[in-house]
DNA sequence: CTTGCCTATGCAACGAGTTGCATACGAGGA
DNA sequence: TCCTCGTATGCAACTCGTTGCATAGGCAAG
Protein backbone atom coordinates (compact mmCIF):
# COMPACT_ATOMS: atom_id res chain seq x y z
CA UNK A 1 0.00 0.00 0.00
CA UNK A 2 2.98 2.22 0.23
CA UNK A 3 3.47 2.88 -3.24
CA UNK A 4 0.00 4.45 -2.99
CA UNK A 5 1.37 7.06 -0.49
CA UNK A 6 4.85 7.69 -2.28
CA UNK A 7 2.84 8.45 -5.56
CA UNK A 8 0.61 11.15 -3.74
CA UNK A 9 4.06 12.75 -2.32
CA UNK A 10 5.73 12.65 -5.24
CA UNK A 11 2.41 13.85 -7.10
CA UNK A 12 2.03 16.61 -4.43
CA UNK A 13 6.05 18.08 -5.20
CA UNK A 14 4.94 17.96 -8.83
CA UNK A 15 2.33 16.68 -10.86
CA UNK A 16 3.20 14.70 -13.77
CA UNK A 17 2.66 11.48 -16.19
CA UNK A 18 2.86 7.70 -15.55
CA UNK A 19 6.22 7.85 -17.47
CA UNK A 20 7.70 10.95 -15.66
CA UNK A 21 6.67 9.08 -11.92
CA UNK A 22 8.09 5.91 -13.35
CA UNK A 23 11.72 8.05 -14.15
CA UNK A 24 11.67 9.98 -10.62
CA UNK A 25 11.07 6.43 -9.15
CA UNK A 26 14.58 5.43 -11.07
CA UNK A 27 16.10 9.07 -9.79
CA UNK A 28 15.68 10.73 -6.57
CA UNK A 29 12.64 8.90 -5.39
CA UNK A 30 14.42 5.67 -6.41
CA UNK A 31 17.03 6.71 -3.12
CA UNK A 32 14.22 5.29 -0.70
CA UNK A 33 11.10 3.53 -3.30
CA UNK A 34 11.62 1.70 -6.64
CA UNK A 35 8.58 0.58 -8.91
CA UNK A 36 7.98 -0.16 -12.36
CA UNK A 37 5.79 1.77 -15.20
CA UNK A 38 3.35 -1.23 -15.56
CA UNK A 39 2.78 -1.27 -11.46
CA UNK A 40 2.69 2.86 -11.55
CA UNK A 41 0.63 2.85 -14.52
CA UNK A 42 -1.77 0.03 -12.50
CA UNK A 43 -1.98 2.29 -9.38
CA UNK A 44 -2.54 5.21 -11.08
CA UNK A 45 -5.73 4.00 -12.81
CA UNK A 46 -6.79 2.21 -9.15
CA UNK A 47 -6.08 5.78 -7.58
CA UNK A 48 -8.16 7.75 -10.25
CA UNK A 49 -11.27 5.26 -10.09
CA UNK A 50 -10.74 5.84 -5.92
CA UNK A 51 -10.70 9.60 -6.00
CA UNK A 52 -7.08 10.30 -5.27
CA UNK A 53 -5.88 11.68 -8.40
CA UNK A 54 -7.06 13.74 -10.82
CA UNK A 55 -6.28 12.86 -14.55
CA UNK A 56 -5.75 15.53 -17.49
CA UNK A 57 -4.86 14.81 -21.15
CA UNK A 58 -2.16 17.08 -21.97
CA UNK A 59 -1.24 17.38 -25.84
CA UNK A 60 2.59 17.52 -26.67
CA UNK A 61 4.31 18.55 -29.45
CA UNK A 62 7.17 16.29 -30.95
CA UNK A 63 6.10 13.61 -28.58
CA UNK A 64 3.06 11.51 -27.74
CA UNK A 65 0.03 13.18 -25.11
CA UNK A 66 0.64 12.27 -21.56
CA UNK A 67 -1.65 12.11 -19.03
CA UNK A 68 -0.67 14.37 -15.93
CA UNK A 69 -1.93 13.13 -12.13
CA UNK A 70 -2.84 15.65 -9.93
CA UNK A 71 -3.43 15.00 -6.03
CA UNK A 72 -7.27 15.38 -4.91
CA UNK A 73 -8.53 17.24 -1.62
CA UNK A 74 -9.64 13.14 -1.19
CA UNK A 75 -5.75 12.00 -1.80
CA UNK A 76 -4.71 14.73 0.47
CA UNK A 77 -6.74 13.21 3.33
CA UNK A 78 -5.39 10.25 2.60
CA UNK A 79 -2.61 10.71 2.98
CA UNK A 80 -2.51 12.53 6.07
CA UNK A 81 -4.11 9.77 7.80
CA UNK A 82 -1.28 7.74 6.73
CA UNK A 83 1.26 9.87 8.09
CA UNK A 84 -0.53 10.31 11.25
CA UNK A 85 -0.85 6.42 11.72
CA UNK A 86 2.59 4.42 13.38
CA UNK A 87 3.99 2.11 11.19
CA UNK A 88 6.68 -0.58 11.54
CA UNK A 89 10.74 -0.09 11.49
CA UNK A 90 11.27 -1.64 8.23
CA UNK A 91 13.77 -4.78 8.13
CA UNK A 92 16.32 -5.40 5.38
CA UNK A 93 16.27 -7.90 2.27
CA UNK A 94 19.58 -7.53 1.66
CA UNK A 95 20.70 -10.69 -1.17
CA UNK A 96 24.14 -9.62 -0.93
CA UNK A 97 24.58 -11.03 2.73
CA UNK A 98 22.84 -14.31 1.85
CA UNK A 99 25.02 -14.83 -0.78
CA UNK A 100 27.99 -14.03 2.19
CA UNK A 101 26.90 -16.40 4.76
CA UNK A 102 26.43 -18.81 2.13
CA UNK A 103 29.99 -18.22 0.39
CA UNK A 104 31.20 -20.80 3.66
CA UNK A 105 29.13 -23.67 1.60
CA UNK A 106 31.00 -22.52 -1.70
CA UNK A 107 34.25 -20.65 -2.68
CA UNK A 108 34.41 -17.36 -1.06
CA UNK A 109 37.45 -16.57 -3.33
CA UNK A 110 34.37 -16.56 -6.05
CA UNK A 111 32.21 -13.71 -4.25
CA UNK A 112 34.64 -11.42 -4.93
CA UNK A 113 34.14 -10.23 -8.23
CA UNK A 114 30.99 -9.91 -7.66
CA UNK A 115 30.92 -7.79 -4.18
CA UNK A 116 33.14 -5.48 -6.25
CA UNK A 117 30.56 -5.10 -8.53
CA UNK A 118 28.29 -3.80 -5.75
CA UNK A 119 31.12 -1.91 -4.53
CA UNK A 120 31.57 0.15 -7.94
CA UNK A 121 28.02 -0.14 -8.20
CA UNK A 122 27.21 2.05 -4.56
CA UNK A 123 30.62 4.35 -5.64
CA UNK A 124 28.52 5.48 -8.42
CA UNK A 125 25.38 5.90 -6.58
CA UNK A 126 27.06 7.86 -3.69
CA UNK A 127 28.93 10.55 -6.45
CA UNK A 128 25.75 10.86 -8.06
CA UNK A 129 23.75 11.68 -4.94
CA UNK A 130 26.51 14.05 -3.86
CA UNK A 131 26.47 15.94 -7.39
CA UNK A 132 22.10 15.91 -6.60
CA UNK A 133 22.77 17.68 -3.16
CA UNK A 134 25.54 20.21 -4.60
CA UNK A 135 22.91 21.03 -7.26
CA UNK A 136 19.76 21.04 -5.23
CA UNK A 137 20.92 22.31 -2.06
CA UNK A 138 24.64 22.99 -0.79
CA UNK A 139 25.59 24.68 -4.22
CA UNK A 140 25.67 28.16 -5.27
CA UNK A 141 22.37 27.65 -7.44
CA UNK A 142 20.29 26.43 -4.66
CA UNK A 143 17.89 28.42 -3.13
CA UNK A 144 19.31 30.70 -0.39
CA UNK A 145 16.26 30.81 1.96
CA UNK A 146 14.90 26.80 1.84
CA UNK A 147 11.31 26.04 1.85
CA UNK A 148 10.47 23.18 4.44
CA UNK A 149 9.72 20.89 1.93
CA UNK A 150 13.24 21.42 0.34
CA UNK A 151 14.58 21.14 3.87
CA UNK A 152 12.64 17.82 4.17
CA UNK A 153 14.19 16.05 0.55
CA UNK A 154 17.13 17.56 1.87
CA UNK A 155 17.41 15.54 4.92
CA UNK A 156 16.01 12.03 3.04
CA UNK A 157 18.85 12.81 0.71
CA UNK A 158 21.51 13.20 3.34
CA UNK A 159 20.43 9.10 4.53
CA UNK A 160 20.92 8.26 0.87
CA UNK A 161 24.09 9.57 1.41
CA UNK A 162 25.02 7.96 4.68
CA UNK A 163 23.89 4.69 3.81
CA UNK A 164 25.71 3.97 0.44
CA UNK A 165 28.76 5.86 2.84
CA UNK A 166 28.30 3.05 5.36
CA UNK A 167 27.63 0.55 2.13
CA UNK A 168 31.09 1.10 0.55
CA UNK A 169 33.05 0.69 4.15
CA UNK A 170 31.57 -2.40 4.78
CA UNK A 171 31.62 -3.88 1.35
CA UNK A 172 35.45 -2.55 2.06
CA UNK A 173 35.37 -4.76 5.17
CA UNK A 174 33.79 -8.10 3.66
CA UNK A 175 36.10 -7.52 0.84
CA UNK A 176 39.34 -7.45 3.39
CA UNK A 177 37.54 -10.82 4.89
CA UNK A 178 36.74 -12.73 1.80
CA UNK A 179 40.26 -12.00 0.80
CA UNK A 180 41.73 -13.27 4.47
CA UNK A 181 39.76 -16.26 4.05
CA UNK A 182 40.97 -16.57 0.19
CA UNK A 183 44.58 -16.80 1.80
CA UNK A 184 45.45 -19.57 3.65
CA UNK A 185 47.56 -19.09 6.99
CA UNK A 186 50.67 -17.35 6.30
CA UNK A 187 53.82 -19.61 6.54
CA UNK A 188 54.92 -17.24 9.34
CA UNK A 189 52.44 -17.60 11.37
CA UNK B 1 13.04 -16.54 -5.53
CA UNK B 2 16.11 -15.14 -2.72
CA UNK B 3 13.99 -16.94 -0.06
CA UNK B 4 14.63 -20.16 -1.10
CA UNK B 5 18.03 -19.22 -1.00
CA UNK B 6 18.44 -17.80 1.90
CA UNK B 7 16.49 -21.24 3.96
CA UNK B 8 19.29 -23.34 1.53
CA UNK B 9 22.00 -21.14 3.57
CA UNK B 10 19.93 -21.22 6.98
CA UNK B 11 19.53 -25.10 6.96
CA UNK B 12 23.26 -25.71 5.93
CA UNK B 13 24.39 -23.92 8.77
CA UNK B 14 21.84 -26.14 10.91
CA UNK B 15 19.09 -28.19 9.74
CA UNK B 16 15.74 -27.28 11.43
CA UNK B 17 12.18 -26.78 11.14
CA UNK B 18 9.63 -24.51 9.69
CA UNK B 19 9.17 -23.15 12.84
CA UNK B 20 12.78 -22.77 13.86
CA UNK B 21 13.30 -21.26 10.66
CA UNK B 22 10.81 -18.97 11.27
CA UNK B 23 12.22 -18.14 14.52
CA UNK B 24 16.30 -17.87 12.90
CA UNK B 25 14.32 -14.90 10.25
CA UNK B 26 13.06 -12.83 13.29
CA UNK B 27 16.34 -12.78 14.88
CA UNK B 28 19.63 -13.36 13.36
CA UNK B 29 18.65 -14.12 9.37
CA UNK B 30 16.17 -11.49 9.89
CA UNK B 31 18.51 -9.06 9.83
CA UNK B 32 19.02 -9.04 6.50
CA UNK B 33 16.06 -11.06 5.46
CA UNK B 34 11.90 -11.42 6.64
CA UNK B 35 9.54 -14.04 5.97
CA UNK B 36 6.51 -15.12 7.80
CA UNK B 37 6.06 -18.85 8.58
CA UNK B 38 3.01 -19.20 6.24
CA UNK B 39 5.45 -18.29 3.18
CA UNK B 40 7.97 -20.69 4.94
CA UNK B 41 5.87 -23.77 5.11
CA UNK B 42 4.76 -22.94 1.83
CA UNK B 43 8.12 -22.85 0.18
CA UNK B 44 9.50 -25.76 1.90
CA UNK B 45 6.79 -27.95 0.36
CA UNK B 46 7.82 -26.92 -2.56
CA UNK B 47 11.64 -26.90 -2.07
CA UNK B 48 10.85 -30.62 -0.67
CA UNK B 49 8.53 -31.32 -4.17
CA UNK B 50 11.69 -30.13 -6.14
CA UNK B 51 13.96 -32.25 -4.35
CA UNK B 52 16.40 -29.38 -3.31
CA UNK B 53 15.27 -30.60 0.64
CA UNK B 54 14.65 -33.52 2.60
CA UNK B 55 12.00 -33.68 5.77
CA UNK B 56 12.56 -36.18 8.37
CA UNK B 57 9.73 -36.50 11.11
CA UNK B 58 10.82 -35.96 14.84
CA UNK B 59 9.10 -37.02 17.82
CA UNK B 60 9.51 -34.67 20.42
CA UNK B 61 8.37 -35.28 24.19
CA UNK B 62 5.94 -32.23 25.83
CA UNK B 63 5.51 -30.37 22.85
CA UNK B 64 4.53 -31.40 19.11
CA UNK B 65 6.37 -33.19 16.32
CA UNK B 66 8.42 -31.70 14.21
CA UNK B 67 9.29 -32.15 10.25
CA UNK B 68 13.02 -31.18 9.96
CA UNK B 69 14.54 -30.07 6.68
CA UNK B 70 17.91 -30.98 5.65
CA UNK B 71 19.90 -29.67 2.23
CA UNK B 72 19.92 -32.53 -0.73
CA UNK B 73 23.08 -32.13 -3.16
CA UNK B 74 20.60 -30.82 -5.33
CA UNK B 75 19.81 -28.19 -2.88
CA UNK B 76 23.53 -27.15 -2.39
CA UNK B 77 23.95 -27.64 -6.86
CA UNK B 78 21.15 -24.87 -7.22
CA UNK B 79 22.66 -22.69 -4.25
CA UNK B 80 26.07 -22.87 -5.20
CA UNK B 81 24.56 -21.75 -9.20
CA UNK B 82 22.52 -18.90 -7.60
CA UNK B 83 26.52 -17.64 -6.04
CA UNK B 84 27.75 -17.65 -9.09
CA UNK B 85 25.06 -15.85 -10.57
CA UNK B 86 25.59 -11.59 -10.30
CA UNK B 87 22.47 -9.87 -8.80
CA UNK B 88 21.44 -6.34 -8.74
CA UNK B 89 22.59 -3.83 -5.95
CA UNK B 90 19.50 -3.74 -3.95
CA UNK B 91 18.03 -0.19 -3.58
CA UNK B 92 15.95 1.12 -0.54
CA UNK B 93 12.34 0.70 0.55
CA UNK B 94 12.45 3.00 3.20
CA UNK B 95 8.47 3.88 4.75
CA UNK B 96 9.70 6.70 7.20
CA UNK B 97 11.09 8.98 4.17
CA UNK B 98 7.97 8.65 2.30
CA UNK B 99 6.65 9.87 4.92
CA UNK B 100 9.12 12.53 5.54
CA UNK B 101 8.83 13.90 2.56
CA UNK B 102 4.91 13.76 2.92
CA UNK B 103 5.65 15.92 6.06
CA UNK B 104 5.80 19.00 3.88
CA UNK B 105 2.04 18.70 3.25
CA UNK B 106 1.41 17.91 6.19
CA UNK B 107 2.22 19.11 10.16
CA UNK B 108 6.52 18.39 10.51
CA UNK B 109 6.26 18.24 13.70
CA UNK B 110 3.11 15.92 14.17
CA UNK B 111 5.83 13.20 12.61
CA UNK B 112 8.88 13.50 15.74
CA UNK B 113 6.62 11.09 18.08
CA UNK B 114 7.00 8.59 15.40
CA UNK B 115 10.70 9.50 14.48
CA UNK B 116 11.04 9.32 18.12
CA UNK B 117 9.92 5.63 18.34
CA UNK B 118 11.67 4.32 15.25
CA UNK B 119 14.89 5.97 17.30
CA UNK B 120 13.88 3.89 19.86
CA UNK B 121 13.75 0.87 18.15
CA UNK B 122 16.94 0.62 15.80
CA UNK B 123 18.68 1.81 19.53
CA UNK B 124 17.20 -1.46 20.53
CA UNK B 125 18.28 -3.75 17.64
CA UNK B 126 21.45 -2.49 17.86
CA UNK B 127 21.81 -3.42 21.46
CA UNK B 128 20.38 -6.51 20.40
CA UNK B 129 23.37 -7.27 17.79
CA UNK B 130 25.98 -5.84 19.79
CA UNK B 131 24.89 -8.39 22.90
CA UNK B 132 24.63 -11.31 19.67
CA UNK B 133 28.13 -10.19 18.48
CA UNK B 134 29.80 -10.25 22.18
CA UNK B 135 28.76 -13.25 22.69
CA UNK B 136 29.20 -15.03 19.71
CA UNK B 137 32.18 -13.48 18.04
CA UNK B 138 34.56 -11.19 20.18
CA UNK B 139 33.39 -12.26 23.77
CA UNK B 140 35.75 -14.54 25.64
CA UNK B 141 33.26 -17.54 25.24
CA UNK B 142 34.19 -17.05 21.55
CA UNK B 143 35.50 -19.88 19.93
CA UNK B 144 39.72 -18.91 19.25
CA UNK B 145 40.30 -19.53 15.70
CA UNK B 146 36.98 -18.83 13.82
CA UNK B 147 35.75 -20.92 11.35
CA UNK B 148 35.07 -19.54 7.64
CA UNK B 149 31.66 -19.88 8.67
CA UNK B 150 31.57 -18.20 11.48
CA UNK B 151 33.77 -14.93 9.89
CA UNK B 152 31.43 -14.93 7.12
CA UNK B 153 28.79 -14.64 9.77
CA UNK B 154 30.46 -12.03 11.66
CA UNK B 155 31.05 -9.87 8.86
CA UNK B 156 27.48 -9.99 7.61
CA UNK B 157 26.19 -9.11 11.69
CA UNK B 158 29.20 -6.32 11.34
CA UNK B 159 27.05 -4.97 8.41
CA UNK B 160 23.96 -4.77 10.11
CA UNK B 161 25.65 -2.96 13.15
CA UNK B 162 26.85 -0.24 10.71
CA UNK B 163 23.16 -0.02 9.43
CA UNK B 164 21.75 0.70 12.44
CA UNK B 165 24.16 2.71 13.64
CA UNK B 166 23.69 4.83 10.17
CA UNK B 167 20.12 5.15 11.10
CA UNK B 168 20.46 6.33 14.50
CA UNK B 169 22.68 9.04 13.09
CA UNK B 170 20.13 9.62 10.28
CA UNK B 171 17.32 9.45 12.55
CA UNK B 172 19.04 12.32 14.94
CA UNK B 173 19.27 14.62 11.81
CA UNK B 174 15.78 14.03 11.00
CA UNK B 175 14.62 14.91 14.70
CA UNK B 176 16.98 17.71 14.57
CA UNK B 177 15.56 19.42 10.83
CA UNK B 178 12.26 18.51 12.33
CA UNK B 179 12.56 20.68 15.31
CA UNK B 180 14.15 23.15 13.28
CA UNK B 181 10.79 23.35 10.71
CA UNK B 182 8.79 22.86 13.84
CA UNK B 183 10.09 26.01 15.58
CA UNK B 184 9.24 29.39 14.19
CA UNK B 185 12.41 31.75 13.31
CA UNK B 186 13.57 32.91 16.40
CA UNK B 187 13.26 37.25 17.16
CA UNK B 188 16.94 37.03 17.23
CA UNK B 189 17.24 36.61 13.55
C1' DC C 1 13.79 3.63 -45.71
C1' DT C 2 14.78 0.79 -42.28
C1' DT C 3 16.57 0.34 -37.85
C1' DG C 4 17.03 1.78 -33.41
C1' DC C 5 16.06 4.94 -29.61
C1' DC C 6 13.13 7.89 -26.59
C1' DT C 7 8.61 9.12 -25.09
C1' DA C 8 4.20 7.26 -23.53
C1' DT C 9 0.67 3.84 -22.17
C1' DG C 10 -1.12 -0.50 -21.24
C1' DC C 11 -2.56 -5.94 -20.88
C1' DA C 12 -1.85 -10.67 -19.25
C1' DA C 13 0.24 -14.03 -16.60
C1' DC C 14 2.83 -15.33 -13.04
C1' DG C 15 5.28 -15.39 -8.67
C1' DA C 16 6.15 -13.25 -4.12
C1' DG C 17 4.33 -11.82 0.13
C1' DT C 18 0.54 -10.71 3.59
C1' DT C 19 -3.61 -11.52 6.37
C1' DG C 20 -6.94 -14.15 8.45
C1' DC C 21 -8.25 -18.34 9.94
C1' DA C 22 -7.87 -23.28 11.64
C1' DT C 23 -5.98 -27.24 13.97
C1' DA C 24 -3.62 -29.75 17.68
C1' DC C 25 -0.63 -30.91 21.75
C1' DG C 26 1.16 -29.82 26.36
C1' DA C 27 1.92 -26.80 30.36
C1' DG C 28 0.58 -23.50 33.77
C1' DG C 29 -2.56 -20.46 36.18
C1' DA C 30 -7.42 -18.64 37.51
C1' DT D 1 -12.51 -26.72 34.39
C1' DC D 2 -11.49 -23.41 31.33
C1' DC D 3 -8.36 -20.09 29.48
C1' DT D 4 -4.22 -18.72 27.80
C1' DC D 5 0.36 -19.29 26.17
C1' DG D 6 4.08 -21.53 23.48
C1' DT D 7 5.16 -25.05 20.05
C1' DA D 8 4.10 -26.74 15.52
C1' DT D 9 1.83 -26.96 10.94
C1' DG D 10 -1.08 -25.58 7.33
C1' DC D 11 -5.15 -23.66 3.93
C1' DA D 12 -7.52 -19.90 1.42
C1' DA D 13 -7.91 -15.52 -0.29
C1' DC D 14 -5.97 -11.56 -1.40
C1' DT D 15 -2.69 -7.88 -2.69
C1' DC D 16 1.84 -6.55 -4.25
C1' DG D 17 5.37 -6.79 -7.55
C1' DT D 18 7.81 -8.64 -11.69
C1' DT D 19 8.30 -10.21 -16.46
C1' DG D 20 7.10 -10.47 -21.03
C1' DC D 21 4.71 -8.61 -24.56
C1' DA D 22 2.22 -4.99 -27.46
C1' DT D 23 1.20 -0.53 -29.37
C1' DA D 24 2.22 4.04 -31.22
C1' DG D 25 4.34 8.60 -32.50
C1' DG D 26 8.52 11.20 -33.51
C1' DC D 27 13.43 11.67 -34.25
C1' DA D 28 18.08 10.71 -35.86
C1' DA D 29 21.60 7.87 -37.97
C1' DG D 30 23.09 4.72 -41.32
Amino acid sequence: MALDHAILVSLLERPGSGYELARRFERSIGHFWTATHQQIYRVLGRMVADGLLLVREVEQQGRPDKKEYSVTASGRTVLAAWLHKPIEPESLRHDLAVKIRGAAFDDPAALIQEVERHHRAHRDRLAHYLAGEERDFTGPEAPAPPTPGQELQHVVLRGGIAYERMTIAWLDDVLATLHRLATPPGPGS
